[in-house]
DNA sequence: AGATACTTGACTATTTTAGTCAGGTTTATA
DNA sequence: TATAAACCTGACTAAAATAGTCAAGTATCT
């Protein structure tokens, strides 16, 4: 199991731009030129981002992004959900009836992978944006 | 992120392995046709796990494989690492210097990254094949 | 007017996954 | 000892997912 450079990107862009997220928007350019993230790449992870309403946009001339909601009240799962980076352990599907490989019961671990999922969604839905500027901040000390 | 089907199979197939260990060998034609997995692929998994001496082979008519030791002492970890399913969080190298996307420095999400490969591997290092028989088992009375 | 920066949608190369396929070798047992 | 069951190995491949690129806009500040 990896995680994607999408998940991976939306969490870095939003960590930079939590950073600078003083007064100004701040530009898709700089997080780009920053964080070495292409930038048509951020464009696509950005607008998903603005319809969760996690940012807002500022259009023209000394335009950008700002956070829609405190670094506080940004956890990871909202910011993985918006850019559709989802943990999948099951292979059935959530509402069928069948299991794995057509079965009309749950296979012998579908119970495990759902308690992985669990297990890391939890660590998801903990985490804040704030907790990890935070993290970064103490480190530079 | 997801989980692969190599490793759900090989743990499925473990399970089922394990529950009918009793004196014969198991053959994989029976594990293909009770959990529905192609026993050419089983092939390829079971080599894995021979390999990793997580099973025995035993060749010849009647053959099949058994356990190599006892479920109890079979944790989802060394399954994982036999069939090569790996968790990769970070996108880095390991033993490069350099972090995300060339940067001399680790990248702003480094530790993050580090700390959920972490809080996954440490419910597979818990997770032991006897366990999840039991499991199993408890949910058919 | 011109530059900056967001907006959208289509397109594509690469990689990974999830197998298949073909051709073995070994060994129990009838 | 013939035969069939079952392991063993490596190469091959179709399909899906990923990680972007590219093109053609629109809005707004100066
Ligand atoms: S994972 Fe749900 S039935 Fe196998
Ligand atoms: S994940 Fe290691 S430097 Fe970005």
């Amino acid at each position: 199991m990896k995680l994607t450079s999408k998940g991976r990107y939306a969490v870095m862009a939003l960590v930079d731009l939590a950073r600078f997220n003083n007064i100004n928007p701040v530009s898709l350019r700089d997080i780009s030129l920053r964080q070495g993230i292409s930038l048509d790449y951020l464009e696509q992870i950005f607008s998903k981002l603005r319809k969760k309403e996690i940012v807002q946009s500022v259009r023209g001339t000394q335009g950008g992004y700002v956070l829609n909601k405190k670094a506080k009240e940004i956890k990871l799962t909202n910011i993985f959900d918006a850019v559709d980076e989802k943990v999948k352990t099951v292979q059935c599907k959530k509402d069928s009836k069948k299991g794995c490989n057509g079965k009309t019961t749950k296979c012998v671990t579908h119970n495990l992978w759902d308690e992985l999922e669990n297990h890391i969604n939890n660590f998801f839905k903990e985490k804040s944006l704030e907790d990890l500027v935070k993290d970064n901040q103490e480190r530079r000390i």
